[in-house]
DNA sequence: AAAAAAT
C-alpha cells in the first residue's frame, strides 16, 4: 500500500535481495477475515459501556507501532519491464492493507504509556531523494514557490484570522516543525497560509483548492498540532471500540492511502498515531492497526460504516473532521453514507467538533448540503497554483468515436519521441466506463504500448499495482475511470487525455488537474464529438478563463447549445467556486443571520493587491 | 448512464 518512489525503490531492493515475499503473501489471504465472530445487526453499534473491562491499552497515545516498513509487497513484481501490460499480474495475494511484515509488532499491542519509548517508529521519509533522481529532475516538494506570489485568494465569513507568511510565525510544536523541515517545506503554500491560522483558531472551514497545492498538509498540521497540545484524551474504555480524535474521509481508497502516507510523515515522532481503513483489503490488519491505538483515522466511507456498525470504532471523541474532495463526498452516491457517519452515529455536532471541507470545486448545491455539517464557517478559495501562467495547456480535438483509438495512437507516438531518459513520459487516459478501460488497455497492449488500468472492477491489489507501475514509469500509460480523477498526486504526469469527456465540467477540472501539478507544466488533450455537445459551453468558457485557445468549431457548438444552464460552471473565474452565502438569492431565503450583505471583516486582500471581488457584471454571470 | 464505496 505504500506508493511513493521510496517504496518502489525499497521494494525493488528487497526483491533483488531475494524472493522472500512469497511466504508472507501466503499468510495474508482473505480467509482469515472470515474467522471474525459475526455480530448480528441488532447487537452492533451498542454504545461503549463504562463498565466494560478496561483493556490494557486504554491510555492516550501509547507508542506508535512499527509502521509498514519495507514490507513484503505483493505488488513488487512489476520490476521487470515487459511487454506484459499488467506487470506482476497474478503476482500473489496479500498486499492490500499491508503485508504480514507489519505484524512484527504484535508483542507490543497491549503496550500502554510505558511502551511508548520502546516501540520503534519506522521513518516514513525513507530515501525518497534517491528514488526521485531516477527522473533526473530534482524537485524538492515539487512545488514551484515562485508561482505563488500572484495567486488570488478569496475569503469570506466572520472574523477571518489573518494568514501567516512563514511556518515560524505559528507555533506548531517542535516535532512537527522538524517534520516540516524533513519534508523540505520552506514556506507555506497559499492554502496553508490561510488554512492553518483559521484551523488553529478553531474555526470551521470550507476551502476550494487543488490537491497538490499543499491541501493535505493544510489540514493535517493543525490537527496534529491540536492533538499534541490538547488535553490528553480521556477516552472511554470501550470494550473493543477505539476512539479517534480526528477523522479524515476521502472518496477513493487510493486517495485515503495517499493522505495516510502524508499524514504519517507529518506525525513522525509526535506520538500522534494515524491509521487508515478502506475496503477491498482484509479488515483484520486494519483492526489490529486500530487496536494499537489511533488518534487520526483516515478512511473511505464504506469501510468506516462497517467499522462503526461492528462497534469497533466510536466517533464520540472526534474533535476534528476533514472531508477531502468534499463535493464528491456529498454528491448523490455518497451523501447518505456521509450523513450517516457525520449525523447519525455518535460524532459530536458542528460547533463542538471542528469541521474542514476541501475540494477543488464546490458547486452551489453542494455548498448548501455541506453547510449542515458546519458552524459559522469561513469560506476560502485559493486560485490554482500558477493560474496566471496557465501551466496546463488544454487542447480539444474533434474526434469521432470510431477514430478515437487511432487518434490516441498518434498522440502516443508523438509522446514517445519525447521520452525522458529512456522512460516514456507518463500519460493518463480517462475513459467513461470500466469496460471501456479494460478494452482500451487491451488494445494498447496489442499495439505495443505498455498500458495498465485502474477502475472499480479491479481488485484492490490490481488497482494498487497499476498505480505503482504507472508511477514508476514501468507502465507509462494508465487508462482510468473517474476513480483516478480526484486528488491523486502522481508526479510526472505529462499528459492527460480525455479519451471520453465527462458529462460534468467539474469532473473535467479534476481530471486535468492530474497534470501540471505543483507548479509544473502539463498537457491536457480532450477528444470531443457530438456526444459531448452538452459540455461545449462550459468547456469553452473554462478554456477562455484559462487563456486557452478555443477552437472555432467548439465556440460554435457552445453558441448553439441552448442556454447551457445545467453545465454552467458552478464556480467562478480563477477559483473552483465562490461562497454561496454571498449569492443574493440565498440570503433572501432567510439564512443570512451570521452572514450579512456579502462582505465581511478582514476577508480580502490577504495576498496583497488582489481585491477578491467581482464586478457587478461578472457577478451576475454566476446567478 | 456511469463511477465510487462494505462483505
Amino acid at each position: 500500500m505504500r506508493t511513493s518512489w521510496a517504496d518502489l525503490a525499497a521494494n525493488s531492493a528487497a526483491e533483488n535481495a531475494g524472493p522472500g515475499s512469497s511466504a508472507s503473501n501466503a499468510g495474508t489471504s482473505n480467509t482469515s477475515a472470515s474467522a471474525r465472530v459475526y455480530v448480528p445487526p441488532h447487537l452492533r453499534n451498542r454504545p461503549p459501556s463504562a463498565e466494560s473491562p478496561a483493556p490494557a491499552h486504554s491510555g492516550p497515545a501509547s507508542g506508535t507501532g512499527p509502521g509498514p516498513g519495507p514490507t513484503a509487497n505483493a505488488g513488487s513484481r512489476w520490476a521487470a519491464p515487459r511487454n506484459d501490460c499488467r506487470p506482476g499480474y497474478g503476482g500473489g495475494g496479500g498486499g492490500g492493507a499491508g503485508g504480514s511484515g507489519r505484524t512484527s509488532g504484535w508483542g507490543n499491542r497491549s503496550g500502554g504509556w510505558d511502551n511508548r519509548s520502546r516501540e520503534r517508529e519506522v521513518n516514513p521519509f525513507g530515501d525518497e531523494d534517491d528514488a526521485e533522481q531516477a527522473f533526473s529532475e530534482k524537485e524538492n516538494t515539487g512545488i514551484n514557490f515562485d508561482a505563488y506570489e500572484d495567486i488570488p485568494v478569496e475569503t469570506s465569513g466572520d472574523n477571518v484570522p489573518p494568514p501567516v507568511n512563514t511556518f515560524a510565525e505559528i507555533d506548531l510544536g517542535e516535532a512537527l516543525n522538524l517534520n516540516i523541515r524533513r519534508c523540505k517545506y520552506v514556506k507555506p503554500t497559499p492554502v496553508q497560509r490561510h488554512t492553518i491560522p483559521i484551523s488553529l483558531a478553531g474555526r470551521d472551514l470550507m476551502a476550494c483548492a487543488q490537491t497538490g497545492s499543499g491541501k493535505t498538509a493544510a489540514f493535517c498540521f493543525p490537527i496534529i498540532s491540536g492533538i499534541m497540545r490538547g488535553q490528553p484524551a480521556q477516552r472511554p474504555r470501550g470494550y473493543r471500540a477505539v476512539y479517534p480524535l480526528a477523522l479524515i474521509l476521502s472518496p477513493t481508497r487510493e486517495l485515503s492511502m495517499q493522505i495516510h502516507e502524508e499524514a504519517r510523515k507529518f506525525s513522525y515522532q509526535t506520538q500522534v498515531r494515524v491509521v487508515v481503513a478502506y475496503g477491498g483489503a482484509p479488515i483484520n490488519q486494519q483492526l489490529r492497526d486500530l487496536e494499537r491505538g489511533v488518534d487520526i483515522l483516515v478512511a473511505t466511507p464504506g469501510r468506516l460504516v462497517d467499522l462503526l456498525e461492528r462497534a469497533r470504532v466510536s466517533l464520540q471523541m472526534i474533535r476534528y473532521l476533514a472531508l477531502d474532495e468534499a463535493d464528491r463526498m456529498l454528491d448523490m452516491g455518497f451523501e447518505p453514507q456521509i450523513r450517516k457517519i457525520v449525523e447519525q452515529m455518535d460524532m459530536p455536532p458542528p460547533g463542538v467538533r471542528q469541521t474542514m471541507l476541501f475540494s477543488a470545486t464546490f458547486p452551489k448545491e453542494i455548498q448548501r448540503l455541506a453547510s449542515d455539517f458546519l458552524s459559522n464557517y469561513i469560506f476560502l478559495a485559493v486560485g490554482r497554483v500558477g493560474s496566471s501562467t496557465d501551466l496546463i495547456a488544454q487542447r480539444v480535438e474533434y474526434v469521432q468515436e470510431s477514430d478515437k483509438r487511432s487518434h490516441l495512437m498518434d498522440l502516443l507516438h508523438a509522446q514517445r519521441a519525447n521520452g525522458v531518459q529512456g522512460k516514456q513520459a507518463l500519460t493518463l487516459v480517462f475513459v467513461e466506463t470500466k469496460k471501456g478501460a479494460d478494452s482500451l488497455e487491451h488494445w494498447l497492449c496489442l499495439n505495443g504500448f505498455p498500458a495498465t488500468t485502474i477502475h472499480g472492477d479491479r481488485t484492490q491489489q490490481e488497482r494498487e499495482l497499476a498505480l505503482r507501475s504507472f508511477k514508476s514509469g514501468n507502465t507509462p500509460i494508465l487508462v482510468a475511470t473517474d476513480v483516478a480523477a480526484r486528488g491523486l498526486d502522481i508526479p510526472h504526469v505529462a499528459h492527460v487525455v480525455n479519451f471520453d469527456l465527462p458529462n460534468d465540467i467539474d469532473d473535467y477540472v479534476h481530471r486535468i488537474g492530474r497534470t501540471g501539478r505543483a507548479g509544473k507544466t502539463g498537457l491536457a488533450t480532450a477528444f470531443f464529438n457530438d456526444n459531448n455537445a452538452s459540455l461545449a459551453r462550459a468547456l469553452s468558457e473554462l478554456m477562455q478563463e484559462a487563456n486557452q485557445e478555443v477552437p472555432i468549431w467548439l465556440s460554435r457548438y457552445a453558441a448553439r447549445s441552448s442556454y447551457g444552464g445545467r453545465n454552467r460552471r458552478s464556480g467562478g473565474g480563477r477559483f473552483g467556486s465562490r461562497d454561496f452565502r454571498r449569492e443574493g438569492s440565498f440570503n433572501r431565503g432567510g439564512g443570512s443571520d451570521y452572514y450579512s450583505a456579502g462582505n465581511s471583516s478582514g476577508g480580502y486582500g490577504a495576498s496583497g493587491g488582489y481585491a477578491g471581488g467581482y464586478g457587478p457584471g461578472v457577478t451576475s454571470a454566476w446567478d
